[in-house]
DNA sequence: GTCCAACTGCAACTTTTATGCCAATACTGT
DNA sequence: ACAGTATTGGCATAAAAGTTGCAGTTGGAC
């Protein structure tokens, strides 16, 4: 169950309703803070999908941590919602003037209030398609079948993900701890050497044999990326 | 102006503080509509960046327009806001489970609202790779690429960060220290005199030959500067 | 159940590439 | 001109990536 990573400022009072605890039980991977010392080292590397910030807990904070997130060309990928029980319009601007995404007021409803989680994440991971062309490539997410030049080619389970993931976000460069995550999930413990192992297995069945690679590049240092 | 293209359908009642005369005067690009039978087909070929519903005029009709874009593969990529009277949680929630992408109930302040719509567009364009550039240099992130004059270059993993850092603030004087800091992490100890050879490899690799630099600028006894 | 083939992850090893430092040299500002 | 800085090419070394073989698993086929 991996719905997405999602990194909340708040003070824990313990209550089952917070917003860590309902989204735990939702099903989301929470990483959870009491104050805003290592937020954006935490999204940084973390890179979670959403970032909450709990206005009511970090008050002043609330809009530097913000900004710092939104200026930061790694961290600005999070989805920055900010929880607060104030809702004079002027909070409410001045969060969203300070690069926030989504601004939720107290009180809200469970079902709302995940419904709306829901529909960011679902945005997020719209951005990806179910099939894909590239060069004389061909994947089809549905299926599960991938082919070159029309002939069809045999990947296994992990390997399809891989390609998958590469390839829809073409030119990309994903880290292998990237990869690491989105192909077997956040957490497994599995060697980035494995990775390796498995990008040239990809290599191989794309039919690479020469340098450079014509679908995968390696980035030194970085990581891969598709064509 | 072209803030965006938003597609309205709402019952256009004549007053000023409409949701379509709002967004007009903010300078989006605003398409409106009274009735929801070209919805579908206005969405597939105006490609808006938002499409408004106003479920006070559309009724049970909001909810199956909205399923139709968002089951569509094109009208997908529109972001879908609901706006109403209702805020129970019942409807918010089917709206959300409808596609909608967000969910706003009346009635709302001008500044809020033009600001969640800000926010909204914000993130669209925030999703396109980011690209820094300078003079004939361009640098791009995600992609972990540099090009200059449309040539590509090859930078390593030192190299990259290094002209990261120094052309995300030019003119801004960075130290040795700071660089170190920066380029190489708290922790670790390196040389002044590696940045030095950074400094050096990166200006070569960006073709500077002769004097002065025309990137990058030595300040002596202070560091180092993008012009 | 037993066998077999396919898949996976890892460790050990090789190859490639990048990095850090040195020492010689050139440049700066006073 | 001098002392402090900066530049540079070369080189040993470190670090990253590529490769290979193997062993543990799994899931049929029989």
């Amino acid at each position: 169950m991996d719905k997405g990573k999602v990194l909340i400022v708040e003070q824990q009072n313990g209550s089952p309703s917070s917003i860590s605890k309902v989204l735990e039980e939702e099903g989301y991977n929470v990483i959870s803070v009491e104050d805003s010392d290592n937020v954006y080292d935490l999204t940084v590397n973390e890179k979670p999908e959403i970032v909450m910030l709990d206005l009511d807990s970090l008050e002043q904070e609330g809009w530097e941590v913000c900004r710092k997130l939104k200026d930061d060309y790694e961290a600005r990928r999070s989805v920055v919602i900010m929880v607060s029980s104030k809702e004079d319009e002027e909070s409410i601007v001045r969060g969203f003037e300070s690069g926030a995404d989504d601004f939720i007021t107290r009180p809200f409803g469970r079902k709302e209030f995940t419904a709306r989680i829901r529909a960011i994440i679902r945005r997020i991971e719209k951005n990806e398609s179910k099939k894909i062309k590239v060069k004389d490539i061909e994947i089809d997410l549905d299926e599960h079948k991938v082919k070159k030049g029309g002939k069809p080619i045999d990947l296994t389970y992990i390997q399809f993900k891989l390609l998958y993931l590469l390839a829809s976000r073409r030119e990309n460069v994903f880290s292998r701890k990237e990869i690491l995550e989105k192909v077997w999930g956040r957490k497994v413990y599995v060697t980035n050497r494995t990775v390796d192992v498995h990008i040239k297995r990809l290599r191989e069945k794309l039919g690479e044999y020469k340098y450079p690679s014509q679908y995968i590049e390696t980035i030194h240092g970085t990581g891969y990326r598709f064509l």
